[in-house]
DNA sequence: CGTATTTGACCAGCGC
DNA sequence: GCGCTGGTCAAATACG
């Protein structure tokens, strides 16, 4: 009964009128003997009688699931309050002491992988997200539109009990570009302690695209500083630095591909510690969201390696994208070796642990533009790798940053590339068949894909897995089996059983970070139609749900049920 | 003249 | 310790 519930509210709540109509026929077996018009009036009486009732239990199912919502947005916030004040509380006593070097100090500077789950206020802007968390958390309930942001930043300080678990990640830390990180590389002072202890190597996120031009137009503003010929390659490798706020440490080398010149590998590492310029956005996302991948795995691989040793490279093809994990703990193996086709097999050998994201497999669709990674093309191929790594973050989330990563200069996300990729991987949502009386049913079509897409699934789970781990003590983590935990915690536990509830897999859950990676910018995307309004795209097909639209609630609801089950089985919120 | 780039020198890490 | 290599510095140079 309850199974039957379950699956009448996933369906019902989208499409009430869609269920009932069949009706008719079964009311026409067994009403036979009446008068045809008499019949036909009893049927309509009783199919809007039915269709009542069903609309009925429709907005008690929707009461239900938003109170749920409701419930899981309260104990997130309740975490996440809990889990800055232990941040806050740990870092003030050294934060004081040590002399600011960037403006920007937020608390959660030493939050490592932090995958969160959220309302973002309306207005809220790049850059602005932790502030807001931290102090506006209330006005947050302004906006009901889910959003999920990943945080990535190295672990600076902390001589509390949070080290130990967080140790692992700390490890990992140093390749995402939130505009709140505060890496301080420059100053290498004696609070250094925990990289000395764990001497650890930056990760590094390497983009590998054909590119005709010096350099990739990523949308930020670099300096070369140096040229070096490298070994094993006669093409010089040249060293930029970030010159958008003085301080920025974060560096990336360029260089071309020995094999094929026209592949442009771009390494990047360090951690934007300034808000990016919008046209930055873009490129930032991407490379934070594999750095996320990077770190999710190696957190994973680095505690569950004890049973499951992971190899020291792994290449894993995301819908086309391929991202290449190299270890560089495990194996002096170079890397590059696993590289398809034209790669060299020594283009560079990295002491750090570095991803690799391959898109020169990305074919252009139009002779004239090839050059940049930030023309159409480019933005076309990421998002057709967002749009099929997770629907809706193409919807709600990702494509955000296409929107705002655009500039005059290059070539914006045309609603021609967009549409063309988002309806490719949702058919369902063709703009010239929905009307509005099909829309609910093309956005509960919507919905079902999104929630039904193991990468949202992966994403969420993670994202609850972090608010979970956040709200404890212990750092938990999954290993090549699902999500299972390491730690006892129960808030672990939690994570641990919404992940097999769910039925993710190690995949899928490395994916997640990729997908929601553009958080790591400080930056979450609403899921209503704010944002979808500042552009002109086709995805305003998509963007008639508002702010407290079905489709929020809804899409957010049909997942959320099993966290919010899960969170109210495993932990007490209260008891926080 | 201010800014960006070039390029040789320098430094640190690593292996032998 | 020495050499190799990657990475950075900073003076010289180029450019608008």
């Amino acid at each position: 009964m309850a199974k039957e519930e379950t699956k009448a509210g996933q369906v019902r709540g989208f499409d009430p009128l869609e269920e009932s109509l069949p009706k008719p026929k079964e009311m026409d077996k067994s009403e036979h003997s009446l008068s045809p018009s008499r019949r036909i009036e009893q049927g309509d009486h009783q199919l809007i009688k039915s269709a009542r009732a069903e609309m009925g239990e429709v907005k008690e199912e929707n009461e239900r699931l938003k109170m749920r919502l409701e419930r899981v947005r309260r104990d997130y916030d309740t975490l996440q309050m809990q889990f800055f004040d232990i941040i806050k509380q740990d870092g003030d006593g050294k934060q004081q002491q040590q002399s600011v070097n960037y403006a920007r100090e937020p608390e959660e500077s030493d939050q490592l992988v932090s995958l969160s789950l959220g309302w973002k206020k309306k207005d809220e802007k790049i850059g602005k997200l932790d502030d807001h968390r931290i102090t506006n958390k209330d006005d947050q309930q302004e906006d009901l539109a889910l959003s999920l942001d990943c945080k990535v930043g190295p672990a600076k300080k902390g001589n509390t009990s949070r080290e130990n678990s967080s140790e692992d990640h700390k490890e990992e830390a140093g390749e995402a570009w939130p505009p709140s990180q505060v890496l301080k590389t420059t100053t290498r002072s004696g609070d250094d302690e925990a990289s000395q202890l764990n001497p650890t190597k930056k990760a590094r996120v390497c983009v590998r695209a054909r590119c005709d031009t010096p350099t990739m137009n990523d949308g930020c503003q670099w300096r070369k500083y140096g040229q070096k010929i490298a070994k094993g390659n006669p093409c010089p490798r040249a060293y930029y630095r970030c010159t958008a706020a003085p301080s920025c440490p974060v560096r990336k080398q360029v260089q071309r591909c020995a094999d094929d010149m026209a592949i442009l590998i771009t390494t990047y590492e360090g951690t934007h510690n300034h808000p990016l310029p919008v046209s930055a956005t873009a490129m930032a996302s991407t490379t934070s969201a594999a750095a996320s991948m990077l770190l999710s795995r190696s957190s994973t691989s680095g505690i569950s390696g004890q049973c499951h040793p992971a190899p020291a490279a792994t290449s894993i093809d995301l819908h086309g994208l391929n991202f290449y994990l190299s270890d560089p703990l495990r194996s002096k193996q170079q890397f590059y070796g696993h590289l398809p086709g034209s790669m060299s097999a020594a283009v560079l050998s990295p002491p750090h642990p570095t991803i690799t994201l391959d898109l020169t497999s990305i074919l252009p669709r139009s002779s004239s533009s090839v050059a940049s990674p930030y023309n159409s093309n480019y933005y076309n191929a990421i998002a057709r790798y967002n749009s099929s790594s997770s629907s809706s973050s193409t919807i709600s989330w990702s494509n955000d940053l296409f929107n705002h990563g655009t500039t005059s200069h290059h070539q914006p996300f045309s609603k021609s590339n967009l549409g063309e990729s988002f309806h490719h991987h949702l058919p369902f949502l063709d703009k010239a068949n929905i009307t509005p009386n099909q829309q609910d049913s093309s956005i509960a079509a919507a919905t079902k894909a999104i929630t039904a897409d193991p990468n949202f699934q992966s994403a969420l789970a993670t994202a609850l897995k972090s608010i979970i781990s956040s709200g404890s003590s212990s750092s938990a983590t999954a290993n090549s089996t699902g999500m299972t935990t390491v730690g006892s915690s129960h808030g672990s536990a939690g994570g641990d059983v919404l992940g097999r509830k769910l039925g993710w897999n190690e995949t899928v859950a490395a994916s997640s970070g990729s997908i929601f990676g553009q958080g790591a910018a400080g930056q979450v995307v609403p899921c209503g139609s704010s944002y979808l309004n500042k552009s002109d795209h086709s995805m305003n097909t998509l963007s008639q749900p508002s702010r407290t639209s079905p489709i929020s609630l809804r899409f957010a609801s049909s997942k959320l049920n099993a966290a919010a089950t899960s969170l109210g089985d495993h932990r007490d919120p209260s008891s926080l």
